[in-house]
DNA sequence: CTAGGACCTGACGTTGACGTCAGAGGCAAG
DNA sequence: CTTGCCTCTGACGTCAACGTCAGGTCCTAG
């Protein structure tokens, strides 16, 4: 498929494809007049990608960390990559949670006053 | 105290703290001479807003809500917007959740190839 | 064959939360 | 009174993941 496809099926812009590219995260085939050309499996990977920069990732680190996905190998430099991020992201869980916990404490805490009064509306 | 310990005790910079009353988000007295002075549950307020700033608000979302944590109260408005900011969390940690499954997945399929034989070590 | 999308390669613009630097004033110690 | 650290305002720099524009090419429908 085209790089168009690409983009609407993966749900990003044809340019965040062109920049993964450049940063080595997405390869592509050309065609003759240098059209890049992708296989099916290429949404996939957009959405991986794009799930590891959700979770705060940057391109450098997943571009060490996607061949390891891709050949199913890995040395013990990026095991440690891997673990280190997963605990990274255990911690910002943790931590969503709480802000999450507090917000809730907040909600609460405006929507019904100590004394159980509900609160006018405006 | 002075914005230097505040900014030590809070674990940020000095150039957050004066960012944050730029934006609103942390009033400070000031001395005759013009130097920032805080009340210890600056402290705690401030570790807040690095909470927020952490789990993706901006500085104008945290603007809007922070006036409802001081004074308890909360307009129809800003009550949607806690309530949207709290669903937007929890959706975020859903998806970091996925995320470090998926990355617990590849870490064992790197670990351990599907024959049980554990990788070489380089 | 031609109109008009889709695509190409640069290259500069954007945004948010600060970092950093310049130049000037404040403050406790010796 | 001076030394040295802290603080002030104002303003430009940074960084990452793109957005956007310019100028040109490709390709398919009619």
């Amino acid at each position: 498929m085209r790089i168009g496809e690409l983009a609407e099926r993966a749900g990003v812009s044809v340019r965040a494809l062109r920049y993964y590219e450049e940063q080595g995260l997405l390869h592509a085939e050309r065609s003759g007049s240098g059209q890049r050309r992708y296989a099916a499996p290429a949404v996939e990977r957009v959405r991986l990608i794009q799930m590891l920069y959700a979770a705060g990732l940057t391109s450098r680190t997943i571009a060490e960390l996607l061949p390891c996905v891709d050949a199913g190998v890995s040395t013990p430099e990026s095991r440690a990559r891997l673990a280190s991020e997963r605990d990274r992201i255990d911690g910002q869980i943790a931590e969503l949670t709480r802000t999450r916990d507090r917000l809730d404490e907040v909600i609460r805490s405006t929507y019904r006053t100590d004394n159980g009064c509900v609160h006018r509306a405006a």
